[in-house]
DNA sequence: CTGAAAGCGCTAACAT
DNA sequence: ATGTTAGCGCTTTCAG
């Protein structure tokens, strides 16, 4: 194994001289920085990453903890993780994975080992046990979710009240006045990531401010439950033309239901969806949606995290605006 | 920050003493461990991992590299990384995420700078560049799929001509005679991973074996090709009543396609699918399949690298027996 | 069965 | 602008 010593020898100047030739952290002639360079390039030096580590207190590892249980949508995750990695290795950092198992025992001991030097979780529940012990680490951290009690914690997320209102004012714009939104499943309302709720605050507020009518109408995630309830829908209101989906696995179900029951969409009734891209481009019709912008909300947990292990100051709260993709699902009235 | 001279000192035992009742490389005196056990409690004691890596040359990290590009299915690519995890936890080593996009460099980077003791590298193509990397690293490997020239590098995947041979007897054991496999896009069978081809080699061999008629007839990934190739198929041979989709975008396509050619399914024509069983799962009707073994393929992997690192001998190649799941879309003709 | 002590390879004062 | 050197915290001979 080639080591810093080799490499100072090499190139005829003291170890340190590489060490900051490496991390430019002092200034070094060009002459002598062209040597060194030159001799780590030939014998193909590589810092060992433990002995820095154990020299500098810095791993250069930041944890992700990822969830696995259904509920949370698969791409979404797994386009999370990927920008997540490629944003910190434009910092020079690793990404050690862990999984939501681990729970708060997996992150303290990866912080209290020094494995990692900072730390992102991810599906941030209301009250997630999580946090007491992210607050207790000395290590910095970035949720992804609001909890109940963020306290000074650093969070982001998609701003969901205006994705929730975006949706409202989609449909206000294509002219329809009597709308509804199917939301998820009521005991999503009471525990859970709270961004349900948000939802449907944005949505109603932007229902009230254009002056339309329609109110929150949460719904179990079965194909049989979203029939139901659009038959109810329909049957109670004969005006309806516009709905927000915000139920994953009862985007496609809602449609159906709708189809069964003699609506045409886009032609009779629109439907706007809050979900990953590729469940709304793929939908018949193509849906107009809102998607979570996972690649996004990763790339800034990053950002946000190298700011405050660099010392500077971030915003506790980071809510990144909805886009809402027009597709075929939506139209006049 | 609490360190082993802590443990040590509060124990009443030398920092040997204590790293070795950590490791267990050598005897201790049921008292003395119990004490040192106790400190180690007490204090909150966790060794710290840089410093433990640079003396004992040894990091449990291993590397995880996984794909992005679409074509391999995300939930395929989540259930296998989460069971990476999951199994290396189990032997007390963590995961460090790496994406397909740092190639070589990455691998080097991580195994060189001592980053890690071990690789697991996803979606091997079959002519990878990284395996002559893999092959000149000191540190052991094991690839997910198998190249065209695999060495003496070790390898796992789903034994896939196994699993075309399963779908052909599936069919035959149901009566059906004449049948045919949809097969992935040409390009696919020309470079690419080769698993594709494997299939089309079991899939012909049991369909020869049982007596059966039928050939191998690749398609592009389009609901139009889908739906050509489908009613070419229906126009030349009438008798068809079974058939194996090995082409995951367009396996609802295919069914649809029969339906619009008038045909039911199962009734008038069975389907099997090679795919995820989340795909199998909310098709309609519920699809027969053989799945990947994501969970196991990922657990094994892990199994066979801790081995390695253990210096025992594993074999080079390890081919999982595929199992196939009866659903709604197969029936005796 | 346990201790003492020599590094592991690097960084960061401290010098000059 | 560069060199010298004292650790960082742990493992592992070597001794007993």
């Amino acid at each position: 194994m080639v080591k810093i010593t080799d490499v100072a020898r090499h190139a005829g100047v003291s170890p340190s001289t590489v060490s900051y030739v490496l991390s430019g952290k002092r200034s070094i002639s060009e002459e002598t920085r062209r040597r060194v360079r030159a001799s780590i390039r030939e014998l193909g030096y590589r810092p060992h990453a433990g002995a820095r580590a154990l020299a500098s207190s810095r791993s250069n590892v930041v944890a992700l903890m990822l969830p696995l249980r259904s509920g949370v949508a698969v791409p979404v995750v797994m386009g999370f993780a990927t920008s997540v990695v490629t944003a910190a290795r434009r910092h020079d950092h690793d990404v050690l994975l862990l999984t939501q198992e681990e729970g708060e025992d997996g992150l303290r001991r990866v912080a209290d080992s020094a494995l990692v030097d900072a730390l992102i979780v991810m599906d941030v529940q209301l009250r997630d046990p999580r946090l007491p012990l992210l607050r207790s680490l000395d290590r910095p951290s970035v949720l992804i979710g609001f909890p109940a009690d963020a306290g000074d914690l650093t969070c982001i997320d998609l701003d969901f009240h205006a994705a929730g209102a975006a949706c409202a004012r989609h449909l206000a714009a294509l002219g329809h006045r009597e709308v509804a939104m199917i939301g998820s499943p009521p005991e999503v309302y009471e525990r859970e990531t709270g961004f349900a709720q948000r939802v449907t605050e944005g949505f109603a507020a932007a229902v009230r401010e254009h002056g339309m009518t329609g109110g929150v109408h949460p719904c179990e995630a079965s194909a049989d439950a979203a029939k139901d309830l659009v038959g109810r829908l329909l049957a109670e209101r004969p005006g309806l033309t516009g709905i927000l989906v915000h139920n994953e696995p009862i985007v496609d179900p809602v449609v159906r239901a709708l189809r069964a029951e003699g609506r045409r969409v886009p032609q009779d009734v629109s439907i706007v969806a809050i979900c990953p891209d590729e469940l709304a481009e793929h939908a018949d019709p193509p849906l107009s949606s809102v998607a979570i912008p996972a690649e996004e909300v990763g790339g800034r947990a990053v950002e946000l995290l190298m700011a405050k292990l660099d010392g500077e100051p971030v915003p506790a709260a980071t809510l990144l605006p909805p886009t809402l993709t027009p597709r075929a699902s939506t139209a006049p009235r």
